[in-house]
DNA sequence: CTTGTTGCAAATATTTTGCACCCAT
DNA sequence: ATGGGTGCAAAATATTTGCAACAAG
């Protein structure tokens, strides 16, 4: 497991929008940031960064393998830092909490089902999308929460 | 499995746009489409289309779920006909090839593990990026095609 | 110093909205 | 006829690019 990265192993400069958007995804406060989000991060930090440089770090830390850019089914991108482990994703629709996951079965099927069609296999993206049964979570339909309590006492395992 | 749909059913007026955009996706010529790639298409039949009428009414059809909408790891919406059979994607990174497949296997998994961390599955998004082996298949770089060969005799099953 | 990097503004790309006119029912 | 639907243009949203000024090594 990746715990640190430095700049200038990537022939990357250290400055100040580059080190402080790598420390706000090291820090791991927050997990999953677009890019108006770590530009608003940045500002709210008396940074005086722009859009473009947030933009051009945020592709260049994906080149190095530093951050990963993710589309929750959505037309923006979402940002988060490879920490080397994979890991799929599962959105709760109401409070919009994400949390990783990772599941070995789930991967073997999915090399076997590419295989199976004549495809090799390079990577993938998995999300689900479901509803959580946080107490704090904001649903916004309540038929969703008082549903989830069917599958409370059903917990199979593989 | 649903083979064709009545746009008066949705309370949608038969209007040239909505009649021809319909004929696209159930033909089955073109299975995922970009709002440009219908757009385009429409135009080439010589039909006087905007490009806003096009987004209006792939957006109506798919809160009527005639059509499903996708972001195939891009901020660019693709859609699709929804034939009532669920089904995931697998994609080639060469030549962008789409072949859709279902695992019942991996769907159950998928379940449980969101069952097991407290969520209720409600929907779920799975595109596998591989290489394909297909002969006219454009690849931009060889070794993807070399790699795959490894892969030729030694096909498992679940 | 020298070259990579930045902020700003303008340009792209994708999608949505306002509005007057038009057509399916 | 009339209310929904359309095309066009402008706006909104997300991201990229050109460029002169700037700062890391």
């Amino acid at each position: 497991m990746k715990n640190a990265y430095n700049l200038k192993d990537f022939g990357l400069k250290a400055t100040v929008p580059r080190l402080k958007i790598l420390e706000l995804f090291e820090s791991g406060e927050a997990q999953h940031l677009s890019a108006e989000d770590v530009y608003r991060q940045l500002v709210s930090e008396g940074i005086d960064v722009g859009f473009a440089t947030v933009y051009r770090v945020l592709t260049q830390f994906e080149l190095a393998g530093v951050l990963q850019r993710q589309y929750f089914d959505s037309n923006k991108a979402i940002f988060e830092i490879n920490r080397g482990e994979h890991h799929d994703h599962i959105v709760c629709l109401d409070c919009g909490a994400v949390e990783e996951f990772n599941d070995e079965e789930i991967e073997r099927l999915q090399v076997n089902a590419a295989r199976r069609r004549q495809f090799e296999l390079s990577d993938h993206s998995l999300c689900l999308y479901a509803h959580c049964r946080k107490q704090n979570c904001i649903h916004l339909t309540s038929d969703a929460k008082q549903g989830a309590k069917k599958f409370e006492d059903s917990d199979e395992q593989t």
